[in-house]
RNA sequence: GGAGGGGUGGCAGAGCGGUCAAAUGCAACGGACUGUAAAUCCGUCGACUUCGGUCUACGAAAGUUCAAAUCUUUCCCCCUCCA
């Protein structure tokens, strides 16, 4: 087995697990900070190792952009490259066949983008995706996919998750097994059961480490995204991995959990640091707002980052009012430190049977809003 | 004392008879952000409003005109150069 995934424990359909890479172990339900261009925006690689985070995600396009998979090979690989020594998972590109929609082609064969960078053309085929993730010495390779975009028509739901398997299959063909590596198949299906079903087993058929929802969180809504999680986990082989793209917000990160995922991977902490919003135990803040302008409190008194430890509200928020880069790096610290609190408390509550408990707690606290708190 | 230039919304700065409650930028206020084309983007930004408008506004006052931020006169400030 390449790539060794272990479940500790079960609450409901969550699960608690520790996946086994070269780099070390992933403790599930796990958030994976997003690093995409080699680097976790504003944050160094020992900082974000010091929020707790235990796995980055790197991307396959950006990277084969700037500054190219052969140069990263050549330089030691994205871990030494990086100075990021624990495990990395790589998108595919599958994204960018959507969010750069205007800049592609996309055939049977594979994608040509003209760069957003330069507007060179280059090409991205399933087997070009996996080469460049073994030259990048991804942990978890992703297979590459059409990420569908929403919303789609039955017809059009169906053909691109076709195509997806398709290239599923071409992406496990062309990946090389090795210890502590893996590979990960991508469910697509949009909101239709019956194609999410035909995905899940053709994956399941095909067999990969771990198994990916995609083509959630693209505008369809968190209801409509939790009533497709809330059979598109259980369609996906039991003992492996189930990693949920580009989710998401807290709270569908604890819905999603609930409902049987294991990974997650968002922006949204790393973005939203450098657009003023702060996450919460008690809801999302946005440190730019003027309430905060003579606030001397935390931002979070029980939070452990340095923002919370030794910064006020009201310095936050001048800094941020100045632009100043200390705004962006404490923010972007803090909202993945908050992200790697929450899966901790997760990972600790499945483990001592009281995750309804901790989940009554989080909505309560969400619910009430950070106003109550003053 | 002489010559010239200028005073516009919180600031900077366009406009130079009607389409001007006044471009644009900044500031301010609020919102968005989900496998990163993002330290980005989008609103609001004189006052009231039954949301159709109404009123008060471009240094001050008086005029010309159907109509003035825009033209004329006087006054009050500011800046530059020369003595």
């Amino acid at each position: 087995m390449a790539l060794k995934y272990e479940i500790i424990k079960k609450s409901g359909k969550s699960r608690l697990g520790k996946l086994y890479t070269k780099h070390g172990i992933v403790n599930t339900p796990a958030f994976m900070p997003v690093g995409t261009c080699g680097t976790v925006k504003a944050m160094m690689p020992e900082s974000v190792a010091a929020t707790g985070a235990e796995i980055l995600l790197g991307n396959t396009y950006h990277l084969m952009l700037r500054p190219g998979a052969d140069l990263v090979q050549k330089m030691g690989g994205l871990h030494k490259f990086m100075n990021w020594d624990k495990p990395i998972l790589t998108d595919s590109g599958g994204f960018q066949v959507m969010s750069l929609t205007g800049l592609r082609k996309l055939s049977e064969d594979g994608v040509t983008f003209s760069s957003h960078v330069d507007g060179s053309k280059h090409f991205l085929s399933p087997e070009k995706s996996m080469e460049i993730q073994y030259k990048l010495d991804s942990n978890i390779t992703m297979a590459l996919d059409e990420c569908t975009p929403f919303p789609a028509t039955y017809e059009q739901a169906k053909k691109s998750m076709e195509m997806s398997m398709r290239w599923a299959r071409r992406s496990r063909d062309a990946f090389i097994d090795r210890d502590g590596y893996g590979i990960f198949g991508i469910q697509q299906g949009s909101v239709f059961e019956d194609l999410r079903r035909f995905s899940a087993e053709k994956l399941s058929e095909i067999g990969f480490d771990g198994y990916a929802i995609g083509g959630l969180a693209v505008g369809e809504g968190q209801e409509a995204m939790f009533k497709v999680l809330d059979y598109a986990p259980g369609m996906l082989p039991e003992d492996k991995p189930r990693y949920l793209m580009g989710v998401g917000r807290p709270d569908d990160i604890v819905g999603a959990v609930l409902r049987g995922v294991d990974m997650f991977d968002c922006v949204m902490p790393t973005r939203s640091g450098r657009t003023a919003q702060a996450f919460t135990a008690y809801g999302p803040v946005n440190i730019r707002n003027a309430r905060h302008r003579e606030d001397p409190r935390p931002l979070e008194a029980e939070c452990d980052c340095p923002l919370c430890k030794n910064y006020s509200r009201a310095y936050i928020h001048h800094l941020q009012k100045c632009n100043e880069v200390l705004a962006v790096m404490l923010l972007t610290w803090h909202n993945i430190r908050y992200y790697q609190r929450l899966t901790a408390g997760l990972r600790q509550a499945i483990a001592e049977d009281r995750l309804p408990e901790f989940c009554d707690e989080f909505y309560a606290k969400q619910a009430q809003g950070d106003i109550a708190e003053i």
